[in-house]
DNA sequence: GTCTATACTACGATAGAC
DNA sequence: GTCTATCGTAGTATAGAC
């Protein structure tokens, strides 16, 4: 736990966390992972029992980093109209800071299929991580609409939607980059997506006539 | 063009498209598309000169089915909400009806990666359609912003936002059924997820003093 | 237009020397 | 803990018979 900085095992995390949130679990060659590290391919299996091993505890470790900042926010007191402005900010800002962070997300959502059929524990792990966050944010989702602050919405649909809008700009590379005409993790891109998530999640979540009395976040 | 009903060509562009769609570029290989068609590796070869150009003609055809139904839309007259909410139903009825098309897509929206490096004809025809999409509904949301309908946000980033709310809950498969407790492309679970895109868009783009005088469309 | 056979490369994973 | 060597399989693609 107290390890040297950068040991091989972090090495071999890091360079793996670049790969395959650039080309996906398939698209990855251990070979690859190997070279970039400056090892032999086969000192990778010293250090991870396969392939599927080493994919899953990159993965815990992306879900662990996020969910570590979003965690404490569900358990502060405070309005659902708060809560889900300080989620949005944070999720954001942990997209922004990591490269690889929301493309790595956005295909575990939905790459269920890659993987040869081994049950692998760290699976389970980083399922259990993914589910207490969205879980979480369902539960501000539900208090805001109990209490009249958001509109009566399909919990599980506006998780859905929400995800998607979060995390697909971070994830979105040289299509993002083309349309926005700046790389889509650079200051300005992300100081205007958040500013555009923000908008469109808390006005359009927001009930009509708006129970709680708070300035509009947005306008900062 | 006159193909008859169902030739080799057009069995191995749906059964690669279902693959594709399932595992990635990376993730299938030539011999599980020709198994699942029924004929022999090599027989792929005598339709598409490479694996790249096949997907790319997948890809194109999923693309071409959607331009087919949205572009319309951009050519005929009306006010920019009417054409934002129309536009999203239609795009999401396009989803809802394939259910092949949303994962294909969102890979193909932020993998630039996965292929050998080859140009491929095939891949800027796609490219083209795409682009012609966007630029309509950017088009879209710039008059609305100018006519004082939509509220000021940065067109791209807006774009962004609205590619991934729309996309991903169709894209979602495991953990989208696991959220909602159906599958996420059932009449209801679709139904649901259309109301929930419309209200968070529509209203979270629409201007806090609307200056058109329309009702709500998220009642329905 | 489909087949068999084959070329060549890369894959994940293991064995065992050092 | 890293290495070389190797196993067995599967990858894309081509050649040529039918």
């Amino acid at each position: 736990m107290a390890d040297s900085p950068a040991s091989s095992r972090d090495k071999i995390l890091d360079v793996a966390e670049a790969l395959f949130a650039r080309r996906g679990y398939a698209g990855v060659g251990l070979r690859e992972v190997a070279d970039a590290v400056g090892l032999g391919k086969s000192s990778l299996f010293h250090h991870f029992k396969s392939k599927t091993q080493l994919y899953f505890e990159v993965l815990g470790r992306v879900l662990g980093r996020i969910e570590e900042r979003i965690a404490p926010i569900f358990a502060a007191p405070g309005e659902p109209a708060e809560k889900l402005d300080r989620v949005l900010d944070t999720l954001l800002d942990a997209l922004a800071e990591h490269p690889t962070t929301a493309r790595l997300l956005l295909r575990a959502l939905f790459e269920e299929d890659e993987f040869s059929g081994e049950p692998c524990p760290e699976e389970e792990a980083a399922r259990q991580v993914l589910d207490g966050l969205l879980s979480g944010m369902g539960a501000v989702l539900h208090a805001g609409i109990e209490s009249g602050a958001f509109r009566d919405v399909s919990v599980a649909h506006a998780l859905q939607t929400m995800m998607g809008a979060c995390v697909f700009h971070f994830a979105s590379g040289e299509l993002g980059e083309e349309l926005i005409g700046a790389p889509v993790l650079s200051a300005s891109a992300v100081r205007a997506q958040k500013h555009t998530v923000r908008q469109l999640l808390h006005h359009g979540l927001a009930a009509p006539a708006a129970a709680s009395g708070e300035e509009d976040p947005c306008r900062s």
